[in-house]
DNA sequence: CTTAGGATCGCCT
DNA sequence: GGCGATCCTAAGC
């Protein structure tokens, strides 16, 4: 085995400058992935986020050290996968939202139930199905298998605006997508 | 113990 | 655009 070439992702910054260096990098788990197209950032101080509030114990891994896995089920149906960041204790994650299919299509094909490139990884519980992510991976270390983050080949176009889905603080842009990606869970402004 | 409400998705009109 | 699925979490009594 090669050793993997590393993201060089800046695990102890911010949330929103973890979720925008993200955008480009290459995602793979058990071999299954492609490159990330569109992350939102969460952190401690952020009515949004599961962490505000203080540690509970569905949220407990977002508490511990980045560059962990913190994976939950959302509306009883779908497990949602984020990347801790920030030091130890502090709170901060970013939600993984979308990514372009790239490695073992086939199989992502299979756990979806769909032959389209763009319904197999164009949102976070799609995104969590295609690639095999399941409780099991609540609190694993990213640095190690099954994960495996490669950096962007070349610069990366990134456009950021309001995230989806939330009912707090929505007008906050720590939506973060690559620019003119059909693997989007929903196009950019802009 | 009870209950309201999701960081979603896919099917319906 | 609207809504049901499905179940866990956290907060309230």
């Amino acid at each position: 085995m090669t050793e993997p070439q590393r993201a060089g992702i800046d695990w102890d910054a911010d949330s929103d400058t973890v979720a925008r260096q993200l955008i480009g990098v290459t995602l793979l788990v058990n071999g299954v992935g492609g490159t990330i197209v569109e992350t939102e950032a969460y952190d401690r101080d952020d009515a949004a986020s599961h962490s505000f509030g203080g540690p509970t114990r569905r949220n407990l891994v977002m508490f511990g050290p980045p560059a962990h896995a913190y994976v939950y089920l959302s509306h009883g149906i779908h497990w949602c996968l984020n990347f801790v960041c920030r030091e130890p204790g502090h709170g901060a994650g970013v939600l993984i939202r979308a990514l372009a299919p790239e490695t073992g299509i086939d199989r992502m094909i299979e756990r979806r139930g769909t032959p389209d490139l763009r319904k197999l990884c164009s949102g976070p519980g799609k995104l969590a199905q295609a690639l095999g992510i399941t409780h099991a991976m609540n609190g694993a270390d990213l640095a190690a298998s099954p994960f495996v983050l490669l950096a962007p080949a070349q610069r990366v176009d990134v456009l950021a605006g309001p995230r989806i889905g939330i009912s707090k603080a929505v007008e906050v842009p720590w939506r973060f997508g690559l620019a003119g990606s059909p693997y989007l869970s929903r196009p950019m402004k802009g």
